[in-house]
DNA sequence: GAAGAACTGTAATGTACGTTACATTATCTT
DNA sequence: AAGATAATGTAACGTACATTACAGTTCTTC
């Protein structure tokens, strides 16, 4: 157990440089954050940080790949249970949108974007951990509506990502650059449903609600 | 007319260090990038540099509005001359794709997103000379197209900012971010169409050409 | 063409920080 | 509980770089 003790508290050590990591290097960017600040936040020594990470690289890429996965989770795998396409629709829609605004996954994005140029495996990963699998899911799912005839899907993978791009919009860009304030919740509800209704007439989805009950 | 060549010989060497900044910054960064090696670049002197923009910050700033300016002008004044209200929005499309998938419009993205923190004035300046100026053009376009019946578009200006979304769409992100190459002209249009497809499904545009020859 | 201003090159200054080294303390094994 | 191992705190090292100071050079202007 002693053993098991040790390993736990490393761990407990590790994640906690993690998380320091990403509050110090989220609120002012990588090469501005520095390791004393971060070890100051996290508790734990300076030595003990390069150990477990090496360098500074080190760390930055172990703390987004981490928070990739964590961020991203909810993405993978979308809620599909509601009444009726457009309702399971507005669902992704919300969901999707509560992950994107998210305070630290705007963060990973601006990381994603500023340091993908020095760390071309950060933008793979991130890929890789939420769009390509929530597209992949959604993509599916526009694919039974158009076997079930409830919708027109020709093209299910291009469809999906087009959801994604009408539903997070212009709106993500000035919330993620910062340009104007997080919507308030009906704000962001009526961008929403207008995008959804657009998407709706895209693939050619019935309005009313009788179409879709069960249709994936 | 020796002041106005002084002048002169001035505004070309301020124009030489923004271009050089620009260089520099795009490649590495604005952290990484340093002032000598900028001042290498552009010839003249770190005094001269310091004189003209008062510091590190200040040079940055000064390229930013320089480049927003420079990159964006093109979609400021979109081309509706082409005949039929499809073939307009395809021209405004590939219009659109080509500016946003130049190297240096890529770059300048990618240091709005990275720097907005730091300077929040450089997103400010980046949507009101790039995309307020097109989405306000284009939602005037679409207006006159309902106006005159050839679609349906009750919101304008939300329209128009879902237009391009749906244009740039996925691509953009996985260029700009790295983990896929410039698309090859062929697979670009076939993006651009497809997009546009689905936007005139949205807006309701008859699929052929006998609508919208002067629509606005 | 000489006085003066403006520009240039280089060196100096101060600071911040990544990284390493080492002495000290805590933790685990037996 | 003693010895071995690992974690911590601190300080030292080297470097990179923004910024300033200054001496030399070129250009402007009368």
């Amino acid at each position: 157990m002693a053993e098991g003790e040790q390993s736990a508290k490393m761990a407990a050590r590790r994640q906690a440089m993690l998380d320091a990591a990403a509050a110090v290097i989220f609120e002012v960017g990588y090469e501005r954050a520095s390791l004393a600040a971060i070890v100051r936040r996290s508790g734990g020594s300076l030595s003990t940080l390069y150990q477990l990470f090496g360098s500074k690289e080190g760390l930055f890429e172990a703390m987004i790949v981490e928070r990739c996965a964590c961020i991203m989770e909810e993405l993978s795998s979308p809620d599909l249970s509601a009444r009726g396409a457009r309702a399971v629709l507005l669902a992704i829609g919300h969901a999707f949108m509560r992950v994107l605004l998210a305070p630290d996954a705007l963060a990973l994005w601006r990381m994603v974007m500023a340091e993908g140029i020095k760390f071309p495996r950060l933008p793979q990963i991130f890929f890789s951990c939420g769009p390509d699998r929530l597209h992949a899911k959604l993509a599916e799912y526009l694919h039974g509506l158009d076997q079930a005839g409830y919708a027109r899907v020709p093209e299910p993978l291009f469809t999906a990502k087009s959801f994604c791009m009408l539903v997070h919009g212009d709106l993500y860009y000035r919330v993620v650059t910062g340009v104007r304030p997080q919507p308030e919740p009906a704000e962001l509800a009526a961008h929403i449903e207008r995008a959804i209704d657009m998407f709706c007439r895209i693939i050619q989805l019935a309005p009313a609600g009788e179409a879709g009950d069960s249709g994936a």
